[in-house]
DNA sequence: ACCAGATTAGGACAAATGTCCTACATGGTC
DNA sequence: GACCATGTAGGACATTTGTCCTAATCTGGT
């Protein structure tokens, strides 16, 4: 009926409360408030919170990869297109001081938890991995292309994490400034050690 | 009575089964179960579930605390005492693989839950960062002591949430190894540049 | 042998949880 | 106007939650 279904809307609504909240702390009743519906009308959209969630992360893994694509079909150079990765720590640098990383703090949530969904959310992290890998590789770095795209995600997550724990935006444009210098290293460095 | 206290042993279960599963998702139950008592006797050591969390940071911040100082008095150089720091990734990499860091995970988890003890779990990692901070300060490096400190978070941190997203062992000894050369081209740096 | 305090088991309690059912409203199709 | 699929509200349901009470048991000191 709605320009936007409810049921896109419910998905809308619970990704935010479960990356502001948890997903274990999240109930059904939180989302159909923050959605303004009934509780019992959920019933009809998912049968089970875990449907949700699924929902969630099916959602996320899409708007990830348009937003790869995005960067993709700009005609940027490889070494920009990573820039707009790392600079993702800036631009949400204001909810990753309160909430962290969504996909991080997700994928470590799951994990604990040890619910079924976590290989499909450890999926959105990987979607980063190899669009990273393929850029190393555009920029002629074969070899060592997978190594430096995870060092790339282990450093963003690790600000994150910290960022959350002390909240510190000074912090995070340090060390923002620290990633883009090393891949400024990286790409002057003589090819052999690709 | 026994040998350890009652008390102690619920703070102690306690602690693995938040690390384990995540404060939210352990209940009073989880922990009256692991430790071999009634439910209802909960109630004469700790009032509430927030002050078992108290009493399970106040012995996590106490453990550090004496690791720390343990490391502190072997006498060995600071670079050691700085891998020392680094090698726990290594050693406790099948729990990091399952569970994540049980620090960052904790302060993560309170944050998103807005709770009232996040602050004091951040001074877990505080801890560390002091710490570390003295090691540099004490190898010479002034001006960027604080920063290689919060650095060396970062990059533990992100290493122990992507080793729990993807439960890969070969890929936290290559970070290990990054981390170990890292230090050791500091160390080599020209004074000028601390 | 006795007692006071500490410790325990068992369960009560209201509130919240995820799940599920039924009845009503709405809007389009024959 | 009759019909039907879809969406919605309201609430039932058993279970679990954190919290709290009471009565029994244990222990160490006198």
């Amino acid at each position: 009926m709605t320009a936007v279904g409810t049921r896109d809307l419910i998905v809308e609504k619970a990704d935010a409360l479960f990356y502001e909240g948890g997903f274990e702390a999240t109930s059904f009743a939180d989302i159909a408030a923050a959605v303004g519906i009934s509780r019992g009308n959920f019933y009809h959209h998912f049968k089970t919170k875990d449907a949700i969630l699924d929902a969630v992360i099916s959602r996320r893994q899409q708007r990830t990869s348009e937003m790869l694509d995005n960067w993709q079909a700009k005609g940027a150079a490889p070494r920009d297109r990573i820039l707009s990765f790392i600079r993702l720590l800036i631009a949400n640098r204001i909810k990753i001081m309160a909430f962290g990383c969504p996909v991080g703090t997700l994928c470590s949530e799951l994990a604990k938890l040890d619910h079924a969904a976590q290989h499909r959310a450890a999926e959105i992290l990987g979607l980063f991995r190899s669009w990273l890998t393929g850029q190393f590789q555009a920029l002629g770095i074969i070899r060592q292309a997978e190594a430096h795209a995870m060092h790339l995600l282990v450093w963003s997550q690790g600000v994150a994490v910290i960022a959350a724990t002390f909240r510190d935006e000074a912090f995070i444009r340090r060390e923002v400034a620290g990633i883009e210098e090393w891949l400024d290293e990286l790409l002057v460095a003589p090819a052999v050690e690709n």
